[in-house]
DNA sequence: ATGTTTGTTCCGAT
DNA sequence: CATCGGAACAAACA
């Protein structure tokens, strides 16, 4: 998926466009699976206003002016596209919201060709236990260093595991966290046990600034362009990778390291990483 | 044909 | 019972 940078990047967009927006119409595509049921979900939405839109870890959350939430999970492919109703259908199209205020139509189209994304409907209490299987958002100031290094070091497992895991921290993935590691000079493999305040403390400053980097360049798009915006444009950040998917360090110039950690690509600088 | 892929969840082993 | 790591989910592309 699109990690933080990119969710964060739909989710402010959607702020900006929809909120204040009414649902006119649910369409379901034929054998697409949202939860709880498309049933469900056609009755909570329909006639419900978008209250407020923000982000728990790497889901989009829809506040309703009802009783309920819709959330959005795009995982590896999915999409939310805002287009005018009357466009074609979207490539991998599973869901459209119409949406309408003063006069003006809208589309949200959830798109995944791999579906593997979620879409749904869920209760404020639903919600709430949604929330409390996330770790802290790597970007909240509420987490201090200590608290950090504390999630960390109860891991019996490798930083860039432990990174991924969205328990420990919400909103990092592969991307970001390959070349947060890189930026604070630790090697992924490090025993979380082996860090110490410092280096966790150099490891979260490392993934703020990466995140932050990545929001303000609305995002990473690789080429085969899984992710875009509401809009249908690409982020821009893939042009400032550090280490992610290159051959050579770009401080020392050393040739770069790959291995696949607990099944995911990582990418080391093997002099600069210790 | 084989190996890749921005994520998460489930299951077996420990 | 808790935790960890690999497989699975499924499609497109090189």
């Amino acid at each position: 998926m699109p990690e933080l940078p990119e969710v964060h990047t739909i989710a402010s967009d959607l702020k900006t466009t929809i909120e204040g927006f009414r649902i006119d119409d649910v369409e379901l595509e034929k054998g697409y699976k949202v939860y709880p049921t498309a049933d469900y979900f056609a009755k909570t939405l329909v006639g419900a206003h978008v209250d407020k839109v923000g982000r728990i870890g790497k889901n989009i959350v829809l506040k309703l002016d009802s009783p309920n939430f819709l959330t959005f999970h795009l995982a590896m492919t999915g999409r939310l596209l805002l287009k005018d109703p009357t466009t074609p259908k979207a490539l991998h199209q599973r869901l459209q919201l119409t949406l309408s205020n003063k006069g003006e139509s809208v589309a949200l189209r959830f798109c995944d060709a791999r579906m593997f994304g979620k879409v749904s409907v869920w209760t404020g209490q639903e919600l709430r236990k949604l929330k409390a299987k996330y770790g802290p958002d790597v970007l909240t100031q509420e987490l201090l260093p200590q608290d950090f290094a504390a999630r960390l070091k109860i891991k019996n497992t490798s930083v860039k595991n432990a990174l991924l895991e969205q328990a420990t921290v919400a909103g990092l993935g592969n991307i970001y966290a390959t070349d947060a590691l890189w930026l604070a000079k630790i090697h992924p493999e490090t025993k979380t046990r082996d860090l110490d305040l410092q280096q966790a403390t150099d490891l979260l400053k490392a993934a703020k600034d990466i995140l932050a980097e990545g929001i303000a360049h609305r995002g990473s798009t690789l080429p085969d362009e899984a992710y875009v915006d509401v809009f249908g444009q690409p982020g821009h950040h893939q042009k400032y990778f550090r280490i992610y998917g290159k051959t050579f360090c770009p401080v020392c110039t050393t040739r770069v390291d790959y291995k696949k950690l607990n099944g995911r690509g990582t990418y080391f600088c093997p002099s600069c990483q210790k």
